[in-house]
RNA sequence: GGGGGAAUUCCCGAGUGGCCAAAGGGGACAGACUGUAAAUCUGCUGGCAAUGCCUUCGGUGGUUCGAAUCCACCUUCCCCCA
């Protein structure tokens, strides 16, 4: 039997609607996996479910964080599981319903991000210091502790040059060992893992095209317009969504409205290929193609085929 | 009707006789990914039995040892004068 069941997949495949129905079906309840639907107020772009689409299924990690908040995986790995075990107290079947990979990973993986922490000013430090010696160098600095991890990234992935760093000199311990003792360590959950996409890629673009478009009917520039006005910044990380950031774009005067939504069609069609590319290689994936659009009657059959798959083999 | 300009590989756009299968950018495709992940980073992009060969720079013909680059004509588009 399985801890609990993942639904994932590039966006705009419909894994909020076959959440739903599957919850609906086996008594379960929802755990959104989603870096940005955590955040309050950032409903129309995030293509947060609503309440009719929740159909009353409980959802859980949604809202859960203020936008200008700074958000990390550590963090919704250690809320997420709560609600996990919240919900299998209570006898109920926990769904985990999303397309941020990390963030599943983290959940299912299990706590290993405490023994390696983050510190803004430690960071900021180590930031500078990428800047002021050139990649290269930077690089060269930290394979001197740890080789490995300085082969395995390029010079200019300054993002993880630095943490690589940041967690040497936090602990003690290189990246390396610490990456290579998690992945020892058991998974905390065992999951049943459905992906979802469709089987022409061509599909899934149009899809992507036709929801972006229709975010910005739905008021995504006046969505976006409170956040700014409610001083999100544009540094922060809710503002690094797509769909915001071109928006916020457009309202400092940097291009046109059909330029930013042009611009948010493309970033999502390229965000779905990463996620594919994320969850391709990855063991233990079911995957489930859509031959055309699914309609609520193909969501309900997928529901069904799905809840019978995982039971019955379990 | 007259004058001028432009046509380049999926797109934009360099290239004005050999060093050009053709800069650069975009897109597409592929990959990475352990506390910003809707983020960040990388590779690749005419074909092939491939240290070489074949096809490509609007079309046809020509000049030349050699052309995307020069000439002639044709086609299409743009601008200016009427």
């Amino acid at each position: 039997m399985y801890d609990l069941l993942v639904i994932t997949g590039p966006t705009a495949t419909g894994k909020t609607a076959l959440g739903v129905a599957l919850a609906k079906r086996i008594g379960g309840e929802v755990i959104s996996a989603d870096s940005m639907q955590i955040y309050r107020g950032m409903d129309v772009g995030t293509a947060k479910p609503t309440a009719a689409e929740m159909d009353g299924v409980p959802h859980h990690m949604l809202d859960v964080a203020d936008p200008r908040e700074r958000f990390s995986v550590a963090k919704y790995a250690r809320m997420a599981a709560a609600c996990v075990e919240d919900i299998r107290a209570r006898d109920r079947f926990p769904i985990v319903v999303g397309g941020t990979g990390l963030y599943i990973d983290g959940l299912l993986r299990g706590a290993d991000y405490a023994a390696a922490p983050s510190d803004p000013e430690i960071r900021r430090a180590i930031e500078a210091e990428y800047d002021a010696l050139g990649g290269e160098a930077f690089r060269e600095k930290l394979a001197a502790v740890d080789p490995d991890r300085a082969a395995a990234l390029h010079p200019r992935d300054k993002k993880r040059l630095v943490r690589a760093w940041e967690v040497y000199a936090l602990t003690g311990r290189t990246i390396t060992r610490h990456d290579a003792q998690s992945k020892l360590a058991a998974p905390r959950y065992s999951a049943y893992t459905a992906a979802l996409d469709f089987a022409d890629r061509q599909t899934l673009y149009e899809r992507i095209d036709r929801r972006a478009r229709a975010m910005f009917d739905a008021g995504l520039v006046e969505e976006v317009r409170a956040l700014l006005d409610a001083g999100v910044g544009p540094d922060a990380t809710a503002m690094q969504a797509i769909g915001y950031k071109e928006v916020a774009g457009f309202l400092a005067g940097g291009c046109t409205l059909e330029q930013a939504v042009d611009a948010v069609c493309l970033a999502s069609r390229r965000y779905a290929k990463r996620q594919l590319t994320w969850l391709r290689g990855r063991p233990d994936v079911h995957w489930r193609l859509w031959a055309r659009e699914p309609d609520g009657a193909d969501i309900e059959a997928a529901a069904e085929d799905m809840a019978k798959t995982v039971f019955s083999a379990a």
